[in-house]
RNA sequence: GAGCCCGUAGCCCAGCGGAUAAGGCGUCGGCCUCCGAAGCCGGAGAGCGUGGGUUCGAAUCCCACCGGGCUCGCCA
């Protein structure tokens, strides 16, 4: 595996030793960690053995640095080490490691990916969207990030399963499926996304059932005189009443013909209850409707997030699992063990006694305090709850053959997640619960507050695709317009996609977003167009050379050089380092700051008429080794690298 | 009331035990006879919510407090 940064330490570990053995002879080096240096000019690579060896040795830090610094030899890619506030500086040989970097760097195609000792078979489920409605932004964050995980560890050598959870047993999917049944099971016309028309059918019905609630309860308690829920009747009124506005200019068939026909029904609430019980039991005529409008609805999901190069291996059904009764089989099961009680007609978990007779909270790293409270698994009325279903779920990821199973799930699930894995060690799969992942992230809100598929009060993600790709599209046109258009529209749709999920990978996940334009739509320094714009450059020099004279690495001795070099030789590690924490905002980190430094050398420095043809060859490979990197960075985070834009 | 997450320049955001706290937006001033100005160069702007503690060294670890978000048995 190619990483010329650790053939680098290695060598710079066996000066090291050898240097400590002359200044300090008899000392055992403790485990040297090495940094680097502030800025490139100091050198490659930095250690700090001297603060560690400081209290052995009781000496400073900083005269232990001189000591030992003096006694480095150059040899191999080592040049010279110096001794500067304490630490001891080392400097590549620059012939020979800008050989190193660059030539194995545009020599692979796969440079950077390296791989781990021990690859995993591993599930990621993320988007798992309700298939009732649009996917917001919210979802994009969730399907992005659960993209790039997959990526980044299938690229780290795993073998990776990507799922979605289909969520077709709630109250919000009868309810739609009763609207869309009251229409007269409506198909969607080609020109119109299906989780759009679904969506709309759903807010549609939900909004005028709130109307009509709010009108009866508002007339009860104008009977009563109660002063205080007239005033909260009014004020839900009101949200009711913009979103039936909205859907009036949005949707206005769907939405007038659901406002008359759901008007007749004294009690539409039962309707879905009933709908809902039948779906549950399998009923043939129940289950064909509530499976054709979610089929509509998870078709528009593919469609949508095949346009961003996000696919599934895999829709599992909620229904299956309990039609084929693995719930049940999960509950009998639960039942024989000493944690489950009865509690008003309910039958409860209980969590915090498992963790604690397991030492659940002392294995996974919880506080001693933490509290996890008890968890209903049946109703009182014998109905079961979600996560029945979901510990049913996780059984069935590990069943097929996972050795890890990653949850991309909001951070306000948590608790669930937590009571998840414990019921996992309860049912006696102690291995399930301590493999299982949950990635939670914050959720995406608007300026004016959270979003709402109820209320039809979203930010929705064809929405934003759309802005950004034709954004781009004006761009490209602008700079070249001799493309022929479909290349044109081609290149605008890896730019303008690419600006979305740069935007959302690079936040961290527990970091609550307020959705801005502005920000998604940034085609500037730090963001996706910023990197591929200095990928296509690269590209453009790689093209513009008519030759490749033999490269002279030596006469590369410019700072920027430098910089463009260290760069270069991180990425493997912090691709890996990436990885292995789950955070793909490093590498959009790491991308940002690549592409400046190409940026500054490019600006700064010729390449096809350097000064000597040495210079031009080592320059050349320079530009190819930032080509490779920027290309594999984007990789990973599912953001495609135009050669021209 | 309890638990989890967040709190870094006007705004957004990185760093999460080590060298002068990194970027972006915005702002001020420069740069296209030269490989693409979606670019480059330079200026102003924070000492990291507050107060303690641990450490040779803390934005980073510990404790307390403050502010915001989420969650806490019959939603998913």
């Amino acid at each position: 595996m190619s990483n010329p940064l650790a053939k680098l330490r290695e060598e710079c570990q066996r000066q090291l030793e050898a240097a400590t053995e002359a200044a300090y002879p008899g000392t055992t080096l403790p485990e040297s960690k090495y940094s680097q240096p502030p800025d490139p000019k100091m050198g490659e690579l930095a250690s700090a053995v001297s603060f560690q060896l400081a209290k052995t040795l009781r000496q400073k830090p900083a005269d232990i640095a001189v000591n030992i610094a003096k006694h480095v030899k150059k040899h191999g890619l080592v040049a010279s080490a110096e001794a500067v506030n304490g630490y001891i500086n080392f400097h590549a040989d620059e012939g020979n490691y800008y050989k190193l970097v660059f030539e194995t760097a545009a020599a692979d195609l796969e440079y950077g990916y390296l791989k781990v000792d021990k690859p995993q078979k591993i599930m990621v489920e993320h988007t798992s969207a309700n298939p009732i409605h649009p996917i917001t932004i919210g979802h994009a964050r969730n399907a992005i990030t659960g993209a790039c995980l997959a990526n980044m560890l299938r690229l780290r050598g795993n073998q990776m399963r990507v799922d979605f959870l289909v969520n077709d047993m709630g109250r919000q999917v009868a309810l739609a499926t009763w609207g869309w049944t009251l229409l007269g099971k409506p198909e969607p016309d080609s020109a119109t996304r299906g989780e759009i028309f679904i969506g709309n059918i759903y807010a549609s019905t939900n909004v005028s059932m709130e109307l009509l609630r709010v009108a009866k309860e508002t007339k009860v308690a104008e009977e009563k005189g109660d002063v205080p829920m007239i005033a909260e009747l009014q004020e839900e009124q009101e949200k009711f009443d913009n979103a039936a506005a909205e859907l009036e200019k949005t949707a206005p068939k769907i939405y007038n013909a659901l406002k008359a026909k759901i008007a007749a029904y004294p009690d539409p609430a039962a309707e879905i209850a009933k709908l809902n019980t039948a779906y549950e039991n399998n009923d043939p005529e129940t289950k064909k409707a509530v499976r054709r409008l979610v089929k509509i609805c998870i078709d528009g999901f593919v469609q949508t997030m095949g346009e961003l190069n996000i696919r599934y291996d895999s829709f599992d059904y909620e229904s299956d699992l309990v039609w084929e009764h693995k719930a049940d089989e999960v509950l009998d099961a639960l039942k024989k063990t000493d944690f489950v009680e009865r509690d008003q007609g309910a039958l409860i978990f209980n969590c915090d006694s498992v963790a604690n007779i397991y030492a659940l909270k002392q294995r996974w790293g919880l506080a001693p305090n933490h509290p996890i409270p008890r968890l209903v698994l049946v109703r009182s009325d014998g109905t079961t709850l979600y996560t029945l279903r979901d510990m049913a779920y996780s059984i069935y990821k590990f069943g097929t053959g996972m050795d890890r199973v990653i949850n991309v799930i909001g951070q306000e699930q948590a608790l669930a997640q937590l009571q998840l894995r414990i019921a996992l060690v309860a049912l006696g799969k102690p291995e399930m619960g301590d493999n299982q992942l949950h990635f939670g992230y914050e959720f995406v809100k608007l300026p004016e507050g959270k979003m709402s598929g109820r209320l039809g009060r979203f930010v929705a993600l064809n929405d934003v695709m759309d802005r950004s790709t034709e954004l781009a599209l004006e761009e490209v046109t602008k700079r070249t317009p001799d493309l022929p258009e479909a290349q044109r529209r081609d290149i605008a749709r890896m730019v303008g996609i690419g600006a979305v999920k740069y935007a959302l990978l690079s936040v961290d996940a527990n970091k609550q977003v307020i959705f801005d334009w502005a920000k998604a739509l940034n085609f500037e320094t730090n963001s996706a167009p910023f990197v591929q714009y200095s990928h296509a450059r690269c590209c453009n020099i790689l093209i513009r050379a008519k030759e490749r004279p033999a490269p002279d690495f030596s006469q590369l001795k410019d700072p920027k050089e430098r910089e463009v070099a260290a760069a270069v030789a991180n990425w493997p590690e912090v691709f890996a380092e990436a990885a292995d924490v789950l955070k793909p905002g490093t590498i959009t980190a790491y991308l940002n700051s690549l592409a400046d430094k190409y940026n500054s050398f490019y600006s700064a420095l010729r390449v096809l008429n350097a000064e000597t043809p040495g210079l031009v060859g080592a320059r050349l490979a320079l530009v190819d080794a930032v080509r490779v990197v920027l290309h594999n960075g984007c990789a990973v985070l599912g953001i495609e690298a135009p050669e021209r834009m």
